[in-house]
DNA sequence: GCCGTTTTCGGCCCGACTGTTTTCAGTCG
């Protein structure tokens, strides 16, 4: 099995707690962890790179020593350094660094005193009520273990995050609620959720007011509240029904940029935006930018970057991946928004697993402004779906030929979502696929082929010069099914040269491609579709998490098809 | 362990809240 970006995020990861906990020097600590954030937001494989003779040369935060290590790790597939921390400290202690509220020190002692080795033994300790009997813990501090143990889920791969969707959910009513409290000047969601990350740990919402009590006050009453982590009068920390954390910071108006930039983060991207302070003399901190004691900026995001000589920058690319260099060169990518997008090209009807007609697709579609909409039923292979045979889709390209002909102003392409068989053949004949406007295709089955093998079945089903879109490319759900192997840079390159593409699937279940694919696709000149995967009308609308994970990979509308109007989309379609 | 329009050595972001304490360490974001 290859090196994978994040196995070497988690290796250095995990180096990093077991160095925590074992007291080391801080800074070789961050050293590790802004290591394994480099790595994980990498656009190109780090084993690709670790193979090329400069590759690794000048990745930010990895220098001589991490760069000697990486190319271990991809020859190996183990840290020699690792496996002497695991000598020293049992394994499982790094996934207690996961449980909040326990941090390196406590650990430690944890594990010193009580031989706690594991989240199995912490419960025990917790249960036994030792824990409660080491110096500087208490039985509140035991009982607050044992609620994180339940409450936050958390495993030995982590806590788990909820989706962008599900948040959104969860937390509107919450926010709608708030925007009602006295004193409330302004108000907004900021954190990953403004990011438009594709999970989030918590929400963080932001209110600007000149006094706070009224804003706390309904916030930890709020009907959903299940319970209240932290009360304070310019923070408080609540988890609702669900399990959704939700924090709230109220901050005066004069800091409300300040204090937007610094909620919205990534954390990275502050750290890196207060360096630049430091190195003016200036300190960036929530309340604003301070040369000495005297505010010099922070009521609005774009005075803090303007002070230090950049544009705006927005949310969605504040990871710390090289865009505070190219808003300094003025090479900020002009990003995709949702009325760039001109039509969908990948849903369903009821004549396969949607729930509509693709007469009343299309009314939804015009609804939304949309000039085209593709509709892509599954072809027989999907059979739970009832996908099409080569009969029905004659039958459905003559049906959508009549809607086409009394629809105004909104154009149904002719097309299928067509399975690409093990083998790499693919489901209907080129016969039926010649009638059809574009082909789209898609793994439904056998994920579990080798890499190497999955890989040659997709650019196979390529091939055929009436495909033009690979669907949900890398087949992950989030939070429920990990991708399969496939080497995803090698269908791009195939792609590029068979000129058709892959798409961004929208779906907040899949959001596929990730934010680091797509823009490992802009870097090699591959335009994407942005897709729904729709199976109702109200689906159409899931566009914006697509928007926003396009967003994430620094797209901009040239880089996706589907922002063309219909005849230049059409000889984008077009393959030798 | 990284890094350099002051630097190849000596720095490395910054503040709020909690808990167990009597002035602060630990944790979090």
């Amino acid at each position: 099995m290859p090196i994978h970006n994040n196995d070497v995020a988690e290796i250095f990861d995990e180096v990093a707690d077991f160095l925590e906990i074992k007291g080391e020097n801080q800074f070789r600590v961050r050293a590790y962890r802004n290591a394994a954030r480099t790595v994980a937001g990498l656009s190109r494989s780090v084993a690709d790179l670790a193979a090329e003779e400069k590759g690794l040369d000048g990745l930010p935060g990895i220098g001589k020593d991490l760069a000697d290590k990486i190319r271990t790790i991809v020859k190996t597939k183990s840290l020699p350094l690792l496996e002497d921390l695991k000598k020293e400290l049992p394994e499982g202690l790094s996934a207690l660094m996961k449980v909040r509220g326990l941090g390196p020190k406590k650990i430690a002692a944890l594990h010193k005193e009580l031989k706690v080795a594991s989240l199995e033994d912490l419960k025990k300790a917790a249960t036994g009520g030792k824990i409660r009997e080491l110096p500087g813990f208490s039985e509140k501090t035991e009982q607050a273990i044992l609620e994180e143990i339940g409450r936050t889920k958390v495993t030995e791969h982590g806590t788990v995050r909820f989706k962008l969707a599900v948040a959104e959910q969860i937390v509107t009513p919450l926010f709608e609620d708030l925007k009602k409290a006295k004193g409330v000047e302004e108000i907004a969601i900021a954190g990953s959720y403004r990011r438009r990350a594709e999970t989030v740990g918590d929400v963080d919402i932001l209110v600007a007011a000149e006094k706070s009590d009224a804003v706390m006050d309904r916030f930890v009453h709020f009907d959903d509240v299940a319970k209240v982590l932290a009360e304070g009068e310019t923070k408080s920390s609540v988890v609702l029904r669900g399990g959704l954390q939700v924090d709230l910071r109220v901050v005066p108006c004069a800091s409300w940029g300040a204090a937007l930039h610094y909620f919205t983060g990534s954390k990275a991207h502050n750290i890196a935006v207060r360096l630049m302070g430091v190195k003016r003399k200036l300190k960036v901190n929530e309340y604003g930018v301070f040369r000495a004691k005297k505010m010099i900026a922070g009521r609005t995001e774009e005075g803090i970057y303007k002070l230090f000589g950049m544009p705006y920058i927005e949310p969605e690319l504040r990871e710390d991946r090289g865009e505070l260099k190219a808003a300094l060169k003025r090479k900020l990518p002009h990003l995709i928004r949702l009325e760039d997008i001109r039509g969908d090209l990948h849903v369903h009807t009821k004549e396969t697993d949607g729930r509509y007609s693709a007469e009343e697709m299309a009314g939804a579609a015009k609804k939304r402004g949309y000039e085209y909409l593709a509709i892509t039923d599954h072809s027989k292979r999907v059979t739970m779906a009832r996908g099409l045979d080569a009969k029905r889709l004659a039958k459905a390209i003559k049906d959508i030929d009549k809607l086409n002909a009394k629809l105004k102003g909104l154009t149904l392409l002719k097309s299928i979502e067509l399975d690409i068989l093990a083998d790499g053949t693919l489901d209907l004949p080129d016969s039926i696929l010649g009638e059809l406007d574009l082909v789209v295709c898609s793994v439904h089955y056998n994920f579990n082929l080798p890499k190497d093998k999955q890989t040659e079945r997709v650019i196979r089903a390529l091939d055929n010069r009436h495909v033009n879109i690979f669907c949900h490319p890398s087949g992950r759900l989030i939070n429920e099914r990990p991708a399969y192997e496939i080497d995803l840079e090698k269908v791009m390159r195939a792609a590029v040269e068979r000129r058709c593409t892959l798409e961004l699937n929208a779906h907040p279940d899949r959001l596929d491609l990730d934010d680091v694919h797509c823009q490992m696709a802009k870097e090699m000149g591959l335009k994407l579709a942005i897709s729904t995967d729709a199976h109702s009308m109200d689906d159409l609308a899931l566009m914006r998490f697509g928007i926003g994970q396009a967003r994430r990979g620094w797209l901009e509308p040239a880089d996706v098809i589907n922002t063309r109007p219909l005849p230049e989309l059409r000889k984008l379609l077009k393959r030798i």
